[in-house]
DNA sequence: TTGTAAGCGTTATCAG
DNA sequence: CTGATAACGCTTACAA
């Protein structure tokens, strides 16, 4: 905390303090010079804090993710901070998916930040009425609340993506398809499953209730998940799992059991990283950039921000795109496609 | 942005600002319930930054990493968070191991938050001269900077690491041992190359230079060392690799070169991952608790934010542990060994 | 218990 | 271009 104040510097030169003040805000004054000379051997610094008050803004963008651990949230976080420049800072807040602590969260943030970048474990969560009350800026990224339909959000197109999964799965000649899937009161959840469905339905495959495990999003319920799968009287040869962390416990449950992949099992996973290409076998999964879905919500917010209620509500889906690789069988027709091919391009992502 | 200031719900019960302020504070006030109701139907918020103003306080804490991407990074940052409780709020900053952006992020935090927790890239960063000019809690993780030895902080016994990594190679009959280090301008890649030597000399094995090589922490660097290790003349029949990304990228450049793992080329990493369990063969690792790392680390800043200069430099070390897994060969003696057995306790990894 | 008033550090306004 | 003065919204002596 620098004691040392605005105040201070004007005494030191002989000025006054609304002189110093326009000096640092860059305007010409006559001694100029000696003001300079005098921050610097004082050391002072501005407190940002009174000049919030002043101004209204503080610069600051809360961040509320389910679990900054998981890569996908990481990459979400990594490119809202890119796209935030230098003139928002990032505050982070872990939710570990517990409605309570969005709630808090959400409160707390108030008055605190100039926007907030929400992703909601829930699309039933109450925690937000305040929010809209007040109407601080928010986007939702990857989910939503659904009582909140007039509110900025940058969703994956998770029901083309759960779609090309199954599709995937279904041309590489399997029937017996399980899907392991997120929660249902989540939208990639929730949108997921339903692209699974609509996959089936499309090649006339009635849907087996005891091929679908509505799982939690976490590497143990992906674990159990699959152990229930495993355990079943006449167990799926192709499973489809929703999410990134449930996939790694699934494939922790195959390894466990010494069910080969992919002759046993056909796996294909929702969401890349680094490591699934050396897994063995090497995974296939449907993936986007998480990335560019971080920096178009960071994007959609400063507009938000900047332009008050001047445009309206976004709704924006980022393009999913399949990356094959050995999980689900050998060869196929296509090693990569995308549901389009302008995935880079911020403003070709924006749809509806 | 909330409009409705203290006043606006004091002029509607008819009391003084004052008493509302009392009344958040918790005091007994005579229209304690009416206040509460005016709260409510106005939807005030009290302005933090005002507050903060007034207290001289902000909430705030900087934490500055690397990269949040890195699974690793990631772990420090959810630690620190939940050791923060809820009187702290993390203002997260990605720094790309660029040593401008680092100074630039420390100028800018200065003075906005109560506490900043760093992760400097280089040992010899002058971007700090500031901070300690200005004595705000600071506290060094996982790495540190030189000229600041009188600063806490709370890194890995690296040193240690880097010696058990090498030295189980070394029990796996490997004479040809390479180390791909990090940056030797940085706190763990000076010192696990440090515990490389010191194994290696410790067996009477003489140093081939040709087997060193520093690379600079990211997968593709690690890629590129492998491969130059690759295209010796003699290359090295074990390799250990100073962190988590590098060996991504080191075992990316086995796979593209079909070189068998642990027949060909055993080798060793640095930190754990969720999915190194899976890999082929699955990788053997030194390890560390880096929650714990970065709850200390929050705990130490919180106390020095608390205690100003009560206590002499904390300068703790979290202990390292090897996770032996396939990558290095068949059986060994032990499976789990740690340089002591309370890694969990906060207080029994306080050394020094 | 209550209200009044001062002040946290800065910037915006306004007259000079 | 400059300096006094008034805010920004809140807390806290101080006096009642």
């Amino acid at each position: 905390m620098s004691n040392v104040t605005i105040s201070d510097v004007a005494r030191k030169v002989g000025v006054s303090e609304s002189t110093v003040s326009r000096c640092l805000s860059g305007f010409n004054v006559r001694n100029a010079e000696a003001i300079r000379k005098a921050i610097k051997e004082l050391g002072y610094r501005p407190n940002l804090v009174a000049r919030n008050l002043k101004s209204g803004r503080t610069g600051l963008v809360a961040l509320i993710v389910p679990d900054i651990t998981n890569p996908f949230f990481a990459s979400i976080v990594r490119g809202a901070e890119l796209a935030a420049g230098e003139d928002y800072m990032i505050q982070l807040i872990n939710t570990g998916e517990q409605p309570e602590r969005e709630e808090w969260a959400i409160q707390r943030m108030m008055g605190q930040v100039d926007g907030i970048i929400y992703v909601p474990s829930q699309e039933d969560s109450e925690a937000m009425t305040d929010v809209t009350d007040r109407s601080i800026p928010l986007v939702f990224v990857d989910r939503l609340i659904k009582n909140f339909r007039n509110i900025d959000s940058v969703l994956a197109d998770n029901l083309t993506g759960g779609e090309m999964a199954t599709q995937h799965l279904l041309e590489h000649g399997h029937t017996k398809i399980a899907h392991i899937s997120g929660p249902l009161t989540s939208t990639p959840g929730k949108e997921r499953a339903a692209g699974f469905a609509r996959a089936l339905k499309a090649h006339k495959i009635k849907e087996d209730s005891n091929y679908f495990v509505e799982s939690d999003f976490t590497v143990l319920g992906g674990y159990q998940a699959m152990m229930s799968l495993l355990s079943l009287p006449t167990p799926p040869t192709a499973v489809f799992v929703a999410n990134n962390q449930m996939t790694i416990g699934a494939l922790k449950a195959l390894k466990e059991k010494a069910i080969k992949t992919p002759e046993k099992m056909a796996i294909i996973g929702f969401d890349d990283h680094e490591l699934t290409d050396l897994i063995d076998p090497p995974l296939t999964v449907i993936s986007r950039d998480a990335h560019l879905q971080g920096a178009i919500a960071m994007q959609t917010l400063l507009e938000r921000i900047k332009g008050g209620n001047q445009f309206p509500p976004k709704r924006i889906k980022v393009d999913v795109r399949l990356i094959v690789r050995g999980s689900c069988g050998s060869t196929c027709r296509h090693r990569e496609t995308s549901t389009s091919n302008a995935n880079k391009v911020l403003s070709a992502s924006t749809r509806s």
